[in-house]
DNA sequence: TGCACTTTGGCAACAGCGTTGCTTAAGTGG
DNA sequence: CCACTTAAGCAACGCTGTTGCCAAAGTGCA
């Protein structure tokens, strides 16, 4: 029943149009984005263009934002582009596997400077692992100059049931030993940076949340709302990651996404998690006979029920068996889900394989620890009048 | 990529707290309510205590909040409490079934006032249907007094396929004529009033959300989270809405929630939508030979995968077919859900019964109305110092 | 009964947000 | 070269929630 605290007063009001700026400043800066005017920026916001010119002076007196030359020719003044000033700040984005550990350090635009991976054996004492993920950041920052004290956080992504909130691995399956383990304050302390705890396939959601460079070809996100997928991570284990009009979802407890164990066949085999049926269970044995075509066409049909209960735009791949053969992934796929979505739903749901590869993890990290700078909650609609008098209007529950 | 429009201007800010504020007050008011003090609608929302007061002092003045007594002594001067003034404003909530018309008067805080039921074949004509449904909703809001120059709008729920941010209809199974039918429009003509439309399932969900009366037994949402949930409605057909966060979600094209299209025997029955194992086809088939506990297995199946998938906190059922055995159905979902959560998610998940039963979806559709009275968005979190300077700071894409 | 104390809640002045009206800057095109 | 167009900053402003203060309205002990 507790809904939090969300009253807004003017600083909030400030940091969240702050913060759309922000988010906008980004997506015109990565890849090859030449920048975006403050006038555009305007349009893109709502805000009014002096609006906008206060805040993006803020931001350029901070040093995080540049002018980028010129706009297009207009028939008067051109328009003066912005873009972020990449190397004002950067994050560092941990990816801890079972058997190897990835850190990428990013630029405020969540593009990666420098990128390293070390096999480490995950199920090694606690203390030994910290000290070789916190050794491995220090090395990575170190190597770019000037970033050695503009760092804004870590972003630590692992496999297996955890606490997004409290900082706190669950079971890691087949590694007892870290039950429990508050990973989060642990590296934060030896890091000295604040460290943001969540899923390896939340992570990689997070990264292929289109930050410019990797909108899905024909993916069109509904009327005024943010994109919605599926991220689909199959490698040693079967997971998703969620996004939901733009913003992750991960459920109260961290919980959701948990793909791989929803039942499709009442009979099916014993999963690890012991109950029948299981996706995961079903899509591993055919990987493991070699019918990587079949498990292909089984993750077709777990994707239909994604897209049947949540409506979602596109589905994106990843994870190192799909990897193997990508192309055959994004086939087979899209053909065992085409007739049940066009049945059910009318439409051809888009299917891609995300292009940052096995780095995919690493740099949804490292967004995790950006993500504070670049919001985009709306607070609310223009005011609404109720019998003559300005009541009140908000987003509420109904979003048409 | 568009994200909308989202920026925040003053007005905005005003009516995302006005709004919050009417929202706790609704909570304070509905069932046996007392009301709630100033003070704890300051500790409630975050704003100062004189904002507060600000805020309900307009409140008062637009007729929408009275004093309501004293609260308990503290030993100073007692709180004053205040509530909705239920009966200020109305809305009429439409529950357009396939072959019964049931229209709800509800006040302010979604109590129902009045309520009618017809029956009503969905196969006549746009135009007779249509003038059935304005007559009814006439009829009901003459039968209350003060109720006529006093409704906020209507609240239409209607089964199938449709698109809430349009207002028209899809395809309702069984009846072609329907099809693309601008349905919310044309009511809204005749009403004179502002109509929204939305499937039967989302109505039903938003009717189960906690507004005082109805939250389940155990159901504990996240820290800082609203609640979430599964409303999985098993009637002539099998639907489900789902509130994730405390809010309803539709999907861009309000398709989520086709929660009895999922496949879960790869064998299984052709449905009705074409394909093979489709929990619908098999719960139904369940349900016409008989077995009705079978089917109510079956459809704990299905939950348990929602669970998975969502994180929800808790499952409520709901529709004709449960209505007729409640019991058994609270009963045999939750027996086919638990080894499964526990296994896969280590929890319980509580399941009930919608207690508003057959009129759950006409009260949902009043509330579609009221909504835009009751925000819950929030504007951002307070601001986070980068590098000694207030940057910035919003829910953006991580929650903790 | 009276007085000290506690707590509520309004009044008034204020800081800071985006907005408005206007001016200046910097181009294009005849 | 000049009229015109468009971009973007300056200054004044309205309105938001906030702060400091004070009156109102209780409780509880002497």
């Amino acid at each position: 029943m507790n809904r939090g605290i969300s009253g807004a007063n003017l600083p909030a009001l400030r940091s969240h149009n702050t913060a759309l700026v922000l988010g906008l400043l980004r997506t015109a800066t990565v890849g090859a984005g030449t920048g975006i005017s403050r006038l555009e920026l305007a349009e893109r916001t709502g805000l009014t263009p002096q609006a906008v010119s206060k805040i993006t002076a803020r931001l350029r007196a901070d040093g995080l934002v540049d002018e980028a030359g010129r706009g297009a020719p207009t028939g008067g003044k051109p328009r003066t582009l912005l873009r972020l000033a990449r190397r004002a700040r950067y994050a560092a984005g941990v990816h801890l596997d079972r058997d190897e550990l990835t850190v990428v350090l990013a630029d405020l635009a969540g593009g990666v400077v420098d990128a390293r991976t070390l096999p480490l054996d995950l199920g090694r004492p606690a203390g030994e692992v910290l000290e070789a993920v916190a050794g491995l950041v220090r090395e990575t920052v170190r190597a770019t100059p000037g970033a050695d004290g503009a760092v804004l956080g870590a972003g630590l992504a692992c496999p297996g049931p955890l606490d997004h909130a409290a900082g706190v691995l669950h079971r890691v399956t087949g590694l007892p030993g870290w039950e429990g383990y508050p990973l989060r304050d642990a590296l934060a302390e030896r890091l000295g940076l604040p460290v943001v705890l969540d899923k390896d396939t939340n992570a990689a959601a997070l990264a292929v949340l289109p930050t410019g460079e990797d909108a899905a070809a024909g993916a069109e996100p509904g009327p005024g709302a943010g994109d919605s997928f599926g991220y689909l991570h199959l490698g040693t284990g079967l997971g998703a990651g969620l996004v939901l009009d733009g913003a992750l979802h991960r459920g109260a407890r961290t919980g959701a996404g948990e793909f791989g164990h929803q039942a499709v066949a009442p009979d099916g085999p014993v999963c690890a998690c012991g109950n029948r049926g299981c996706l995961e269970a079903l899509c591993l044995a055919a990987v493991g006979r070699g019918d990587t075509a079949g498990a292909a066409r089984l993750l077709g049909v777990g994707a239909a029920n994604l897209v049947s209960l949540l409506d979602i735009d596109r589905v994106v791949l990843g994870g190192r068996t799909v990897l193997a053969d990508p192309g055959l992934f994004a086939r087979e796929v899209a053909a065992a889900m085409d007739p049940r979505t066009l049945r059910a739903a009318g439409r051809t749901v888009p299917v891609t394989v995300a292009t940052a590869g096995r780095r995919v993890v690493a740099e949804g990290a490292a967004l995790l620890a950006l993500a504070p700078l670049f919001g985009q909650t709306a607070v609310g609609r223009p005011p609404v009048r109720v019998r003559g008098r300005t009541v009140t209007a908000s987003r509420g529950d109904i979003s048409g």
